[in-house]
DNA sequence: TTCCACAGTTTGATATGCAAACCTAGACGG
DNA sequence: CCGTCTAGGTTTGCATATCAAACTGTGGAA
């Protein structure tokens, strides 16, 4: 797969991935979509009924999802037309990064997890470690860098 | 710092951290606020700047997130009354997030990525990895779990 | 005494989000 | 044959949120 099939929609403020990401996936709906569609829910009903979504937003944002290269329509009946929806590659590659919100959740914003995922006999855990090198992420071990030439981390650098 | 701090708001759909998580920093803004802080950029114009945010959506969302414990709100001179704002410890824990989310933007968003961000001597990248045993995560390795009586994955089970 | 810096707030037009009702096409039951 | 149910959306009418731009208030610098 090419380096950045999906739709790259211009971002206004600091040229960033994690801009580029939240333009396709930062709105309300879209990250429990993809949420429920890893939980095995393909349905529009199913999704609707899981996310709290109401039905005209969560059927706006699926097809945004499949224009930009997240989800995939698949029609598992011809008449009367249905389709349901599955995960792209992008899209699976979503799930490290509800796996995080889920850890970040289940430390800040709930009294108790709701839902556990286990990963052979453990509690599942992403965070904190460098996939690299194998040692645990300090803020002082991390340095920071702009490849763009009007930005630094600062901020824009010329006269706009 | 006890278990859930933060204001936890009522959730529609499957009760979730991820959804809890995106209650609190979910919306257009919130991350790109938490990565301008996170870069240094502590100052009301400065993060308008390089995020792009109108103004005054930037000062209600800078109050919700103070409000909601992610941001700390500092007065840096008395007259005429400056504050500028500084992660605590749940919003400085959103770095993971903001990482794996530049992680899945640089991959699937992005034609090359415009940060880097570096640890020791490599690139960091979190995802893929499961802190708890080192080993790479497969989806075939994982087992979800709901601990909520009226949920299992596939949805509500009573009728509603 | 005039300009600028800075952290917001106000304003008025526009876009978006929402719940609920509706549509279409077939399947199923009587 | 007739009514009801399932299922994936679409339409409607209204409420709310979002936006860019102008404005406010306070102090320091020229």
């Amino acid at each position: 797969m090419s380096p950045a099939p999906l739709d790259v929609p211009a971002v206004a403020g600091r040229p960033c991935s994690v801009a580029a990401a939240l333009e396709i996936i930062g709105d309300r709906w879209s990250l429990l979509i993809v949420r429920e569609v890893l939980f095995g829910n393909h349905r529009f009903g199913e999704i609707a009924r899981n996310t709290g979504a109401p039905r005209d937003r969560l059927a706006a944002r699926l097809k945004e999802l499949v224009a930009a290269g997240v989800l995939e329509q698949r029609e598992y009946q011809a008449s009367p037309p249905r389709s349901d929806y599955h995960l792209t590659k992008a899209g699976r590659d979503l799930g490290t990064v509800l796996q995080v919100l889920r850890e970040w959740g289940d430390r800040w914003a709930v009294e108790s997890p709701p839902v556990s995922v286990r990963h052979h006999d453990h509690e599942l855990k992403i965070g904190g470690v460098c996939s690299v090198c194998g040692e645990p992420v300090r803020a002082r071990d991390l340095t920071r860098e702009m490849h763009v030439p009007d930005w630094d981390m600062a901020g824009p650098r010329a006269a706009d």
